[in-house]
DNA sequence: TTTGTCGTACGATAATTATCGTAGATTGAT
DNA sequence: ATCAATCTACGATAATTATCGTACGACAAA
């Protein structure tokens, strides 16, 4: 039911989940790194975020503290899920070889992956 | 300069890029197999596109033709960009893992990523 | 030639997102 | 007690996206 976030609240969530609850200022200078932002935009911004059911804040100090409640995680899969199925055809095989392709790839990232892979393989045949 | 497609916008584009120039009849009949949507939102919704540049138009036929000028593979760069950055900490690798993990995999397409991991590291050797 | 079908054009409007300005409360320092 | 800084509240508006309805031309069949 809970609609998907936007790009720039994708921003403000960024910010939460890299430093945890934090009030609008905080928030805002961070944005601020990036781009222009005014400080009652941000403010609005989380504000309307709360409503969403997105953000929840804590109102017992005079500045008000704001935590996520959407979870990256939960968002990488919609993120995840939406990108296979407009361009990658649904299948996570050619957005893993898209992924690796075209960055550079350090021997570590390699042995991880073929961790990763050893592993895969030996599910699959566990329950094959 | 160029701004990216919206959510429905990728929708006509997804049908554009399978079946290559089309109608917007076709276009139309095409979305209504996964939402409902009437013939003229399709039709002002590509004619719109077209004033973007996403589309070209072929209008020497009273049935217009109309054809994808935004490639697959630029979008998809974009859109797998986007997400590095938000939810992916810049990391390919995470990516990669991630697609990989949270879905099933067939042996054929472990065979596949291990012969780009064998690329992969040759090419390191080399550059090394 | 009338009528129905299929097409484009385009304005209107709703819905959503993004951005700011202004007002007023609170508080800490002069 | 006053001033300045810092907050929140909230309305207004712009900008963008999404959706339709209506008008109207072309054309083929009756």
């Amino acid at each position: 039911m809970s609609k998907k976030p936007t790009d720039a609240e994708l921003e403000v969530l960024r910010v939460l989940w890299d430093h945890g609850p934090s009030s609008v200022r905080f928030v805002n200078t961070e944005l601020n790194k990036n781009r222009e932002v005014v400080y009652t935009t941000t403010l609005k911004m989380m504000q309307v975020m709360a409503t969403k059911g997105f953000l929840e804040r804590d109102t017992s100090q005079k500045t008000h503290l704001y935590k996520a409640i959407l979870q990256e995680d939960q968002i990488r899969e919609n993120l995840v899920d939406k990108l296979l199925n407009t361009v990658f055809d649904g299948s996570p095989l050619k957005l893993a070889l898209h992924a690796l392709g075209h960055q550079k790839t350090s021997k570590q990232d390699l042995a991880q992956i073929k961790d990763l892979i050893q592993q895969l393989e030996k599910d699959n045949h566990d329950n094959s």
